[in-house]
DNA sequence: TTTCTTATTGAAAAACGTTTTCAATAATTA
DNA sequence: TAATTATTGAAAACGTTTTTCAATAAGAAA
């Protein structure tokens, strides 16, 4: 999966390749930061100086909708983005820096089955998040 | 727990029990579904016709502070409020109606432990919640 | 290539949710 | 009861997101 990729994405899908998309694409692609629209904005105006605001808006819209990307909700904020994990993944953050990882093999469904049981709901989908210190944070 | 203890307890930090403050008080205790600041402000309303939606803000400010009311964050939209579990409790949402309930029992320890040792991270806290149909919505 | 169609653009304005400001009011204390 | 001061709602300010719109540029067709 590379930026190249995400842009043939969105060709694909029927929207065409913009110097606008490239910049915002190559900023996000490869973030180890979940990233506001305000900052990619800052952050895409490096490499396009006539990017505006809401075409970062229209752009990430379109991403999140290819699920390229995906919103990452935090207790400061839920307006962040950062590329999605591919498959059954869950987000790790760091609280210090910010640093977001993705790891797999959570098994739930002990839990869901449980819960299910108890409450009488039939369990659909399951949001699950850690936060800590990354390895660099913690020294 | 009671609508008269979250008073009490505004009381006690030395906060004033005002008619504003028992109107968004009993609009948001006892609710089963998660309310927006706009919600608590319509339906606190008709408890209290005066009431002004920046007391609401303000209101629901403190008793967020006071953990009497948590945050509760969906797909939707993150603005929502209900009131806080006590002790170590996870969210488990209605994607049809939006009824809330909380459960318990949830052991993450060995999943922790294996991504900590995976990634180097310190793991402080988690996020889990449970989405799905309830009992009524089901049927 | 050149022409044509139309999706995409950025600027400006509008809309939106939330916070700040402020003088009046009302809850608590003395 | 009088004095103090936290709280109030209205209005204004604010930051973010969305809409509007005419100009532009990407991609298709020739
Ligand atoms: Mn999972
Ligand atoms: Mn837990
Ligand atoms: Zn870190
Ligand atoms: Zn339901």
């Amino acid at each position: 999966m590379t930026a190249e990729h995400w842009l043939e994405q969105l060709h694909d899908h029927g929207y065409r390749i913009t110097a606008a998309r490239r910049a915002v694409v190559d900023t996000i692609f490869g973030a180890t930061h979940a990233l506001t629209p305000i900052q990619v904005y800052d952050a895409a105006r490096k490499k396009y100086r006539a990017l505006g605001l809401v075409t970062v808006y229209r752009t990430l819209e379109k991403l999140e909708e290819l699920h390229l990307i995906q919103r990452v909700h935090q207790p400061m904020g839920c307006q962040a983005f950062i590329a999605a994990g591919v498959g059954h993944q869950h987000l790790l953050l760091c609280q210090q820096c910010g640093q977001v990882e993705f790891f797999e093999g959570d098994d739930l469904e002990a839990l869901t089955k449980s819960i299910a049981k108890k409450t009488g709901y039939q369990i659909k989908e399951h949001w699950l998040q850690l936060f800590g210190l990354c390895a660099n944070c913690r020294a």
